[in-house]
DNA sequence: ATAGGGTTAG
C-alpha cells in the first residue's frame, strides 16, 4: 500500500538514505524491512524550554530550541513479525549529521497476521486499533503499534492518532504523544482535549498544562473538557496563578456556567485553599451533581474545617441529593476529624442498609473514623470484616491503637502487616512510631525504625525523627534523645525535632536544657508563639517567675498571641463548643454551677488544682478561675450535667493538649461520677474510667 | 464512522 509521509516525515525521506542504518527503506514504505521515520523537530531532548516544555523550537522565545533536530525511528520488518529495534535517534546539527546504532536486542513483541489494510469495522476494531488497545499504555508497544498504524495508512486518522496519543501519555511519554499531535497535518481540539486530560489523569500535570498551552497556540477551538483537565492539572500544581488564568480563560469562552467545569475550579481552590472562592462557585452551580457535592465536603475536610463539611452533608441531606460511596467517604473522614461519632454511625447505618459495596476507600473510612471517634473496637471489627486492605487500611488501624495508648496491639498489628499484609510506607512507619512514643516502647521503635531502613529501604523523613525523640524523651532519656539526634539527623535539626525535646524536657523537668533548646527554637523562629508558651512553661515550672513575666512581656510587645484552645462535645446529633471561660451557652449558668458542685466533690475525693498547669496564661483575668474553666472541664461538665443517670460515655474533643490539672481532675470525675470520659487531644486518645486514665500518664 | 468531563481514605 501507498505510503503518504506527513510533511515531517517527507522531510526525512528527503534526507534520503540514513548512512550506517542496518535496513534498508524505500519512499513508499510499502515493502518489508523498511524503516518508517516518525518525525519532528525540536521536542523533548532537544528543546530545553523552560517556559513551554513541549513547545515547537519555532514558536519557543526563549532562543535555546531548534539548535539540533531529533528524529525518532522506528524499524519496522514486514512479513510474519513485527520487530521493534530499540529507537533510535538522529541529531542533526550544523556539525553534521551523526548517527546512533540502536543498542540493545532486537524484540519480537507480538506476531501480526500481515500488513494489509483493512477497512474499519464499527462492531469489530481493526487489527489497528485492536493492536493500540493490546498495546495499552507501554511505550514499547505503543511504538510498534504506531508503525503497524503508518505502514498501513491510518497515520492521518485522528481516533487512531488520538488513541495512541493519550496512550503514549498514560505510558509517562508526553514528549512523544506531543510529537505525534504536531506531525499530524491537521490535529483538532479534541486531539488537544484529550491529551490534556490523559496527561492531568496519569500524574504530568505540568505536560497537561503544556497541551493546554498547544492548543492556544494552534489557535483550535477549546472545549469544557479542556477546561476540567486544566483545572485538575493546576490543583494538582497548587498552581493558583495559572488557575486563575484559566478560570478567566474559561468564562470569556462561554464555559462560566459549566457544572463540570465549575466543579473542577472549584476544586482548584479548595485545594489551593481559597475556600471562600470555592464556596462561591459551589453555590453558582445549577443543579450540581453528586461530584460537586463530594468535592465541597471533602475541599472542606482537607482544609481542617469538617464542621462545615458536616453541614454541607446536611444540606445535602435537605437538598435531597442522593449521595455516592464517595460522599460517604469525605463525609466519614470529616466525622473522624471533628469526631462526630453519631453522624459517623448514622454514615455506616446508610452504608449497610444501602447495601452499599464497601471499596477499600469506604472501607479505609469507616475503620478511621471509629479509630479517630474513640471507638478501638469497633474500628477493628471493621478492620477485620473488609474484603480488601491495602495500606492505608493497615496504617489507620495501627495509628488508632497508637492513639488509645495501645503500644502492644499496634506493634501485634505491625508484625501481622508485614506478614500478611501490604508493604509499610513512611505513613505507616509514623504510625507506629508513634505508638512506640505514646506506649513507652523503645526498644520496639528502636527496632521499627532500623527496619523501616534496612528492610524498607525507606529513607527516615523529619517525623521519623522527631517520633524517635519524643519515644525517648517521653521515656526520660534525654540523653539518648540528644545522641540519637547527633548520630543519625543528617543536617541541622529543624524546629520540630527540637520541639519534641523541649516537650521532653517540661515533662521531665529538665530545665537546664529545656531554657537552652527553648532559646534556639525561639532563634530560629521568633514569630512563633507556641515556643514563647513552652518557654515561659518552662521558666514557670522551675519556678522563675520573673522570666514567666518578661516571656509575656516580649509576647504581648510581639503581638504574639497563643493559640486559643477549645472543646467539643456531641450531644444528640449537635456538636457545642467551648473556650475557656465560654459564657455564650444558653445553659451557661447551669453549666458553671454544675462544674462548680463537680469541683466540690472531687476536691471532697481528694483532687487539688494542679497550679502549675495555669501558670502560662497572658492576661491576668484569664489567671482568675482559667484553671476551673478550662474548656475540656466546661465540656465534660456539660456532657455529664445533660445525661445524669446514662452510661453512655462522654466524648469530648479538645485541639490542643489538654492540661495537666484538666486530666487529674477528669480521673476523679470519672470516679466520682461512675462515667466513662473519653477524651481527644491533640495527639492522642485518653479513657478515664474509675479514677484512672488509659495513658497512665504517658503523654 | 470517530475518541471523553468534575470528586475519594492515613
Amino acid at each position: 500500500m501507498a505510503f503518504d509521509p506527513t510533511p515531517a516525515e517527507r522531510g526525512v525521506y528527503h534526507g534520503g538514505r540514513l548512512k550506517g542504518a542496518e535496513c534498508t527503506w524505500d519512499a513508499k514504505g510499502s515493502r518489508v524491512d523498511n524503516v518508517v521515520v516518525l518525525a519532528s523537530r525540536g521536542v523533548g531532548a532537544s528543546c530545553r524550554c523552560p517556559t513551554m516544555p513541549l513547545c515547537r523550537p519555532e514558536t519557543c522565545s526563549s532562543g535555546n530550541g531548534g539548535e539540533s533536530t531529533f528524529l525518532n525511528l522506528l524499524f519496522i520488518k514486514g512479513g510474519r513479525e513485527t520487530m521493534f529495534i530499540k529507537s533510535a535517534s538522529v541529531s542533526m546539527s550544523n556539525e553534521g549529521t551523526t548517527y546512533s546504532r540502536p543498542k540493545g536486542n532486537i524484540q519480537f513483541l507480538n506476531s501480526v497476521p500481515s500488513f494489509q489494510p483493512s477497512g474499519m469495522d464499527s462492531h469489530h476494531p481493526s487489527p489497528e486499533y485492536s493492536s493500540l488497545l493490546l498495546a495499552g499504555p507501554r511505550a514499547g508497544a505503543l511504538k510498534q503499534a504506531h508503525a503497524r498504524i503508518i505502514v498501513t495508512g491510518h497515520s492521518r486518522s485522528l481516533p487512531f492518532i488520538t488513541k495512541l496519543a493519550t496512550l503514549a501519555v498514560a505510558a509517562g511519554a508526553a514528549p512523544y504523544a506531543h510529537l505525534l499531535a504536531t506531525s499530524h497535518p491537521a490535529p483538532d481540539s479534541f486531539l488537544f482535549s484529550s491529551l490534556t486530560r490523559a496527561a492531568a489523569h496519569h500524574g504530568l500535570p505540568v505536560a497537561a498544562i503544556a497541551f493546554y498551552r498547544s492548543l492556544l497556540s494552534a489557535a483550535l477551538p477549546f472545549s469544557s473538557f479542556t477546561f476540567t483537565a486544566v483545572a485538575k492539572a493546576c490543583a494538582d500544581l497548587s498552581a493558583i496563578r495559572t488557575g486563575t488564568a484559566i478560570h478567566a480563560h474559561s468564562i470569556v469562552l462561554g464555559f462560566g456556567s459549566d457544572r463540570f467545569v465549575l466543579t473542577s475550579l472549584l476544586v482548584l481552590y479548595s485545594k489551593c485553599g481559597q475556600l471562600g472562592v470555592a464556596r462561591k462557585l459551589f453555590d453558582a452551580i445549577r443543579d450540581r451533581g453528586v461530584v460537586a457535592w463530594n468535592a465541597m465536603i471533602s475541599g472542606y475536610e482537607q482544609n481542617g474545617l469538617a464542621e462545615r463539611g458536616i453541614e454541607v452533608y446536611r444540606e445535602m441531606q435537605a437538598a435531597k441529593a442522593v449521595p455516592d460511596s464517595m460522599t460517604f467517604v469525605a463525609t466519614l473522614s470529616a466525622c473522624a476529624q471533628a469526631g462526630a461519632l453519631d453522624l459517623g454511625r448514622e454514615v455506616e447505618k446508610r452504608i449497610v442498609s444501602e447495601r452499599m459495596d464497601i471499596s477499600v476507600f469506604l472501607g479505609s473510612a469507616l475503620v478511621n473514623m471509629y479509630a479517630r471517634c474513640g471507638v478501638v473496637d469497633k474500628a477493628r471489627r471493621w478492620f477485620d470484616a473488609l474484603q480488601e486492605r491495602n495500606v492505608v487500611t493497615w496504617t489507620s488501624m495501627i495509628a488508632g491503637y497508637g492513639m488509645h495508648g495501645h503500644g502492644h496491639e499496634a506493634i501485634k498489628l505491625f508484625h501481622l502487616m508485614r506478614r500478611e499484609g501490604p508493604p509499610p510506607n513512611h505513613v505507616t512507619f509514623v504510625a507506629v512510631l508513634s505508638a512506640c512514643a505514646h506506649a513507652g516502647l523503645v526498644m520496639e521503635g528502636r527496632d521499627a525504625f532500623d527496619c523501616m531502613k534496612r528492610i524498607y529501604g525507606l529513607v527516615p523523613r523529619v517525623e521519623h525523627y522527631c517520633s524517635m525523640v519524643d519515644m525517648f524523651g517521653r521515656a526520660g532519656l534525654l540523653d539518648e534523645a540528644m545522641q540519637f539526634i547527633s548520630d543519625y539527623m543528617p543536617g541541622e535539626p529543624g524546629p520540630e525535632v527540637w520541639t519534641a525535646v523541649l516537650g521532653a524536657c517540661k515533662m521531665h523537668k529538665n530545665f537546664i536544657l529545656g531554657v537552652e533548646v527553648a532559646e534556639r527554637l525561639i532563634a530560629l523562629e521568633p514569630e512563633n508563639p507556641s515556643y514563647h508558651v513552652l518557654l515561659s512553661n518552662i521558666y514557670a515550672l522551675s519556678g522563675k517567675m520573673h522570666h514567666v513575666e518578661k516571656v509575656r512581656n516580649t509576647m504581648i510587645k510581639r503581638r504574639l498571641k497563643k493559640q486559643i484552645g477549645f472543646s467539643l462535645i456531641e450531644l444528640g446529633g449537635t456538636s457545642h463548643l467551648f473556650r475557656m471561660g465560654e459564657k455564650s451557652h444558653p445553659q451557661t449558668t447551669e453549666i458553671y454551677q454544675y462544674l462548680e458542685e463537680l469541683i466540690h466533690r472531687i476536691s471532697a475525693a481528694g483532687y487539688m488544682p494542679e497550679t502549675e498547669s495555669v501558670l502560662h496564661e497572658l492576661e491576668e483575668e484569664e489567671r482568675e478561675g482559667a484553671l476551673r474553666y478550662h474548656s475540656e472541664k466546661l465540656a465534660v461538665a456539660y456532657g455529664l450535667m445533660m445525661s445524669v443517670g446514662s452510661t453512655t460515655p462522654i466524648r469530648v474533643i479538645k485541639n490542643l493538649r489538654i492540661c495537666g490539672d484538666c486530666h487529674l481532675a477528669i480521673k476523679f470525675m470519672s470516679a466520682v461520677e461512675n462515667r466513662e470520659i473519653v477524651v481527644r487531644d491533640k495527639h492522642r486518645f485518653h479513657h478515664f474510667k474509675d479514677g484512672k486514665c488509659s495513658c497512665l500518664e504517658y503523654w
